[in-house]
DNA sequence: ATGTCGCGTGTGACGCGA
């Protein structure tokens, strides 16, 4: 079995690498973050011909998010329930006997800023609800854009980021009190090369000069755990024409 | 620190978000 998360950074723009990608790598559940499309724009068709059922929550110009897979998702859910939020940010659904929740977390633009201040209640309400959530769903996975590097080793230089979103000890803190829940970083059950990060920024050759930040993750629930035999980055998809400035993450169970 | 993207908009250079 195979769970991936990939934030694409337009839909629109991305559907041809999407495809490509799903036909090199069949998951049996895939979460994508920032389409950026109003739910009536979505490409319903192309990815049902990809031989993918497909659940969407988006809204204009920002976030968006949806959950596609080989079987129909069930009880699927949009946004966090019990927070009010106008961002479309969250699904969820059953796939199997799994319950798969994709997530476009706040990026928080500035600790000082109206920003940072949402993304912390984010993260309080999303931690709420996912409790009650692996109450009634002991096998469950958590992918997606965190927009939290959780340990210095996941940032290519941490001294730099002092100060800064994305590394800070609040979000690692909340980064810590989703695993206290029950969860695990499933990339680092296994040895993995070092400087590896999911996200670069499009501008000062960040790729090329291997300049990221690891934020895009899976966490597996404790029944999950067992399962897991690999955790990956699929850096390629940051090498061709016209890449999101994310490369997807893929989990394998057994 | 910001040199890149993508979006939406006074359809085409610009402001915003990341």
């Amino acid at each position: 079995m195979k769970f991936a998360t990939w934030n694409v950074n337009s839909l629109a723009v991305r559907l041809p690498q999407l495809l490509d990608w799903l036909a090199a790598n069949p998951v049996d559940a895939l979460v994508l973050q920032e389409t950026k499309l109003t739910d009536d724009k979505f490409p319903t068709l192309e990815i049902g011909e990809a031989g993918y059922r497909v659940q969407w929550f988006g809204q204009k110009t920002y976030n968006g998010v949806a959950l596609l897979s080989r079987e129909p998702a069930r009880d699927v859910v949009k946004n966090i329930t019990g927070y009010a939020d106008e961002q479309a940010r969250l699904i969820a659904g059953t796939v199997g006997d799994v319950r798969v929740i994709g997530a476009y977390f706040p990026n928080g633009q500035a600790l000082d800023s109206d920003k940072f201040v949402y993304k912390m209640a984010w993260l309080d309400g999303l931690r709420a609800w996912l409790a009650s959530e692996l109450q009634q769903h002991k096998q469950l996975v958590l992918m997606g854009d965190f927009n939290i590097a959780p340990e210095d080793r996941d940032c290519y230089d941490p001294a730099a980021f002092v100060g800064q979103t994305h590394t800070s000890p609040q979000e690692r803190a909340h980064f810590q009190a989703l695993l206290d829940l029950g969860l695990t970083d499933a990339y680092r059950l296994f040895e993995q090369p070092p400087k590896s990060y999911s996200w670069w920024d499009y501008r000062m050759l960040g790729f090329q000069k291997n300049k990221g930040l690891r934020i895009d993750h899976i966490l597996v629930s404790e029944a999950l755990k067992p399962r897991v035999t690999a955790c990956t980055i699929d850096r390629q998809m940051r090498k061709l024409p016209k890449p999101s400035d994310h490369a997807p993450v893929i989990v394998t169970l057994d």
